[in-house]
DNA sequence: CGCGCGATTGAGTAATTTCAAATCTAGTGG
DNA sequence: CCACTAGATTTGAAATTACTCAATCGCGCG
């Protein structure tokens, strides 16, 4: 029960039975199906979700109503529009379902009781959160010193899979550059 | 003594007095004079600062020698090549001086025992590290989604005094751009 | 005054976008 | 099994945008 979620902490933080039931208890375990929204732009965004299986986009839709993928999120993937999470105001990002996913959620409530009831988490959190923003910066610095044809290829050697799993389309957006251009950087 | 550093801790999670002197001595305080660096890429990167006054460039060299602009690290900033010093590896980023700036910096040896000692500032870290993430996210979304003009004004509405404080070739590398097509977009 | 750095301008070249059309592909129903 | 359709991908051509390299300009400081 909770296999994947246990491992994903105890790769950080070793707990007890006790404790991981603690944690567990905290969570909520969902479905959905492929085009499902986890977070809606404009709505409250009520959860943090852990991705135990399938794959999400996290996307913002700019006034031409492009959207623009933010990220990609996973297996073993943290995600939310984590601004309109903490700060209970409207999400200003998506997050929807390209494939049938499974995911733990929970919310700022219990994230807050489940820190403060074991500290052990708030360290986890922080690791995650480290790891999330130098990802981030990482991404960045691709923008800044690469072409879109070597982001291209970073991006099929770290994930692979991808290729097969999304639209091109998609993939394009996240590279910042038109879906034309994308498919004629592989000539 | 460390009022700025006591006031902005603070405005995230209350300390006593003896809990801040417990804060302030795993600090060291440092002046660093203009062009100076405090983190040199190749080496270790021993300290993460948090910038009292004066203003840093956060940088990284690509193959042909040209610094892109990471990241400015402005007054109340807390900044490092975090990668590098949480995994004890060498700096891929440089971190110098623009003007003359003074910060205080912490052990990765003393974060730890500071978060182990004094939980709230675990939890200080964790916020700080989730508006670090956050604000990175908002980067890659101006890269997905604004021009090159669009993104220069953003970041002027953002931090006027930048542009008054850094030569505009910097400018242009945090944005992405050339300096020649910076200095024709405000044509 | 003149040096040096940063900023601007000009001209040619390269990369990317846009819009339109053509092609390919996977899934559906007959 | 095949035909058909919708969505995804590719291709073409013109227009835009950005880059590079070189030359010039502007200004503060010794």
């Amino acid at each position: 029960m909770h296999q994947k979620l246990r491992q994903h902490i105890e790769a950080i933080v070793p707990l007890t039975d006790e404790e991981f039931a603690f944690v567990a208890s905290h969570f909520s375990h969902q479905k959905a199906k492929k085009r499902e929204f986890l977070i809606q732009e404009g709505q409250k965004v009520n959860h943090v979700f852990f991705v135990v299986s399938g794959l999400l986009k996290l996307t913002y839709r700019d006034e031409m109503a492009n959207d623009a993928i933010v990220s990609f999120a996973m297996e073993d993937w943290w995600e939310s529009d984590y601004q309109a999470f903490y700060n209970k105001t409207n999400a200003s990002l998506s997050l929807q379902c390209l494939e049938p996913t499974e995911v733990y959620s929970i919310t700022l409530e219990d994230y807050k009781k489940l820190c403060a009831g074991l500290h052990k988490m708030e360290h986890f959190f922080l690791e995650k959160a480290n790891r999330g923003h130098i990802a981030s910066q990482q991404r960045i610095i691709s923008f800044l010193t690469l072409s879109a044809r070597e982001r291209y290829e970073q991006l099929l050697k770290r994930y692979p899979s991808l290729l097969q799993r999304v639209p091109k389309s998609l993939i394009a957006s996240y590279l910042g550059v038109s879906r034309e251009t994308l498919s004629r950087l592989y000539n």
